[in-house]
RNA sequence: GGUCCUGUGGCCGAGUGGUUAGGCUCAGCUCUGCAAAAGCUGCUACUCCAGUUCGAACCUGGACGGGACCUCCA
């Protein structure tokens, strides 16, 4: 098998991949905040790692995928003033944190699934992992590496970088991040200014706060990774994702945390997947120009002349590598729609390609020409530029001016199922099935053989009238020499 | 302000010292009663300036533009 080549922050370079423990294979993703809907610049960060995460297993590995569910977060609800009348508000009436989790996991799973993103093998919620969280935590005090004061505790930044490389993700000198790093408020109990918070005592507006031996208090911004990664991938594991936007911070700090917990770095490979941008600025909540799933799938958002469906919407992410930014446009997503449409007809023209003796095509190359593309990091626009050349391959036999043996269209097959459908994850929409489009069937069969009457007769008004006005209900109607066919 | 990334044809996007991915759009041809589809052909691009080199979109330096991070953020 090739090897597998896999950028990796740490090193700033593509490494050869070589698992810790293989077959088996952990990979840690960060996951979602459930406290809102999900933007497309999310999915796309975990269409990323989705399709990283079919290919492993496609080359045989028996991967771990974990990916956080961050349900803890700062929410604050309206403080009672200790006035009778508002103290005594009705339970139900009273924003329950749970019930908002609980709504937006289940949107999130839902867009997820739409656009066909296997499901991870465990995905551990923050709000689940109190307990474990408050014990990395102790154990980093205990190592002298994070400090209480007033019911917060701070992991302390320069003690830890005098024996370890703080800024190993991102190359910074320490110095210069204690110069620039603003002041954030509230904070003032801590010694340093790079100090992180790692448990936070909580006001009483906070809503959702929990026991601890520092009093009551919610975990801290980037504990909740660490301690999960460890809790069910171990001390050291291979992979661990997000997207390009955590690498500063979240991910530096885990790193920190983790070292200071049990003296390891926790994963060998880091992996950034770059920002989904519109004209040119990151998708953001606070920036206000971000597209939720559905907007784009019916096509409601002002910015699009239409909707578009999931799997071409994949097919328009996958047209990209992951470490580049995306800039999404509507002319953008049209192209990509027509592109995966030939790609799925061309399936369908597969087929029913009937097999000649000899070849004119080299099948067996463009193979390797695949698997070459994604193992130079997961190289999905090349990987697609090849399955246009046989997508050309198809055609061209279908018009009899190529030719393809049995074992050529066995192995083109093996290549759409392979790279089409196991690894980008891509599936045909709209399938046929059904007593209704059993019925749609007989009467197009019957449609159609009277345009063919027509025909014959030479009465083109006729056959084109049928033609113009199926068209006009979107059914398109093709003539070939073997007849006419049809599709919606 | 600091750190880092980036600038490719009408549009989207790979590539990264020599041989010009791919998709979409547009034009022509083949096929066809006409279309559509498909195939073929064409549109030969790499922000600018200087340098290294036999040779640079690709390396180096500079300028200008865009972006990300430094603060919760995929």
């Amino acid at each position: 098998m090739e090897k597998l080549f896999i950028y990796n922050t740490l090193t700033r370079s593509k490494e050869e991949f070589k698992p810790i423990n293989p077959p088996f294979l952990g990979m840690y993703v960060c996951g979602p905040t459930v406290y809102s809907d999900v933007h497309l610049g999310n999915c796309r960060t975990f269409m990323s790692f989705d399709l990283i995460y079919r290919y492993l297993i496609h080359l045989g590995y028996k991967v771990r995928y974990v990916r956080n569910v961050t349900d803890a977060g700062h929410l604050e609800g309206d403080r009672d003033e200790g006035d009778d009348k508002f103290a005594k508000k009705a339970k139900l009436m009273q924003l329950e944190p749970m019930e908002i989790v609980q709504k937006y996991t289940v949107g999130f799973r839902d867009i997820m699934s739409l656009f066909n993103n296997l499901p991870p093998s465990i995905e551990p919620t923050a709000t689940g992992h109190i307990i474990e969280q408050q014990e990395m935590t102790k154990q980093i005090i205990k190592n002298g590496l994070a400090y209480e004061q007033n019911g917060t505790v701070y992991f302390d930044v320069e003690k830890f970088a005098k024996s370890n490389n703080y800024t190993v993700l991102t190359n910074r000198k320490l110095e210069e991040l204690l110069e620039n790093t603003r002041e954030l408020s509230g904070q003032d109990d801590k010694k340093g200014r790079l100090d992180f918070a790692l448990w936070i005592k909580a006001k009483p507006e906070h809503l959702m706060k929990w026991p601890s031996p520092w009093g009551i208090g919610f975990p801290g911004w980037h504990i909740e990774c660490s301690a999960m990664s460890t809790k069910y991938l171990g001390e050291q594991f291979d992979i661990h994702g997000g997207g390009m936007d955590l690498q500063a911070t979240h991910h530096t700090n885990e790193i920190a945390q983790n070292i200071a917990y049990c003296g390891k770095s926790p994963a060998n490979y880091w992996l950034h997947t770059n920002m989904l941008t519109v004209n040119g600025q990151k998708m953001s909540k606070s920036l206000g120009n971000s597209f939720l799933p559905m907007e784009l799938f019916t096509g409601s958002h002002p910015l699009l002349a239409k909707g578009f469906s999931p799997m071409a919407v994949r097919f328009f992410m996958m047209q990209t590598h992951y470490r580049s930014t995306l800039d999404f446009s509507n002319d953008a997503l049209m192209a990509s729609e027509k592109a995966y449409n030939r790609l799925m007809d061309s399936y369908k023209v597969l087929q029913t390609l009937k097999a000649s003796d000899k070849s004119s095509e080299d099948v067996p190359a463009l193979e390797r020409l695949c698997y070459a593309a994604m193992n130079d990091d997961f190289n999905t626009p090349v990987l697609i530029a090849h399955l246009f050349d046989a997508i050309r391959m198809i055609n061209s036999a279908n018009d009899k001016k190529a030719l393809l043996t049995q074992s050529d269209l066995e192995l083109l097959k093996n290549i759409y199922q392979h790279f089409v459908f196991d690894v980008m994850g891509l599936k045909k929409e709209m399938e046929k099935s059904g007593k209704a489009n059993t019925a749609l069937e007989h009467v197009m069969a019957l449609v159609l053989e009277l345009r063919d009457k027509a025909k014959a007769n030479k009465d083109f008004a006729t056959s084109d009238e049928i033609r113009n006005k199926l068209n006009a209900a979107h059914i398109q109607v093709k003539d070939s020499k073997e007849g006419a066919t049809w599709s919606i």
